[in-house]
DNA sequence: AGCGATTTTACCGTAAAAGATAAGATTCCT
DNA sequence: AGGAATCTTATCTTTTACGGTAAAATCGCT
C-alpha cells in the first residue's frame, strides 16, 4: 500500500461495494451472513482501509449477484498510466 | 480458500497473466523487477497456488499495460447490479 | 545428451488480512 | 430527546500473502 493510486484504488473499489449494497438494501449484518465475512471487515473493505484478497472480492461479488468486473471496474488506464514515453515509461532499463 | 469454485477462479485469474506475459515476451524476473513482486510470488499466482491481494493483482495489470478487468474477466455473472428477485435466490433465510 | 535459462518449490521472516468480540460513534426513527 | 439499528474502530488470535534466498525441476537450445 503507502502509494497514492493504490489508496485510491481500494477506496473506489470499496465506494463501488458500499453503493451496490445499497442499492439492494442489505445491511453490514446481513452482507457477512451472506458471505462469510465478519461485517467488521466488511466495513474496512467498503472505507479502503483494507487490501481485500482476490477470493475475498468474489464472494462479494457472488452475494450480491453483481459480477467481479462490475465492483473493479478499474479504468485506472484511462486515470494515468495509459501511455508511455517513447522508451519512457518504466521499462527494464538497463537490466537488459 | 478450500473452495473449488475459489480454485477455479484463482487458476482462471492466473492463467489469463501468463498468457498476457508470454504475449509481452516477458520473463518472471522480468515481470518481477516491473511490478516489485518476487518471481517466486508471480509464480505462485499464475499457477493459481496463491490467493493474491487487489493492489497486487493491480500492479501486475499496470505492468503489463492492461486493465485488471482484463485480468479478472471472470463472465461468471452477466447480470446487473439492479436486479435482484424480491425475495428470490438465496436470500438470508430465517436469519430474518 | 548436456547447458543455460526459466520456472517451480521449499524454508524462513515480516506484514497484513480476516474472524471474533466488544466498545464507541453514527444515523434514523418516533 | 431517547432508543434502536447500523456502522466504525480497537484488540487479540490465526492464517496467509509476500520478499529473499536457495535448491529442485522443467524447458528450450545447438
Amino acid at each position: 500500500m503507502v502509494d497514492d493510486a493504490e489508496k485510491k484504488l481500494l477506496a473506489d473499489v470499496g465506494r463501488r461495494i458500499r453503493e451496490t449494497r445499497a442499492v439492494q438494501g442489505l445491511s453490514l449484518e446481513q452482507l457477512a451472513r451472506l458471505t462469510g465475512i465478519s461485517a467488521p471487515a466488511l466495513s474496512l473493505i467498503e472505507t479502503g482501509k483494507r487490501d481485500p484478497r482476490l477470493t475475498t472480492l468474489r464472494r462479494i461479488a457472488d452475494a450480491m449477484r453483481v459480477s467481479l468486473a462490475t465492483i473493479i471496474a478499474d479504468g485506472s488506464h484511462a486515470a494515468k498510466a495509459s501511455d508511455r514515453a517513447p522508451s519512457g515509461g518504466y521499462d527494464l532499463g538497463e537490466y537488459q
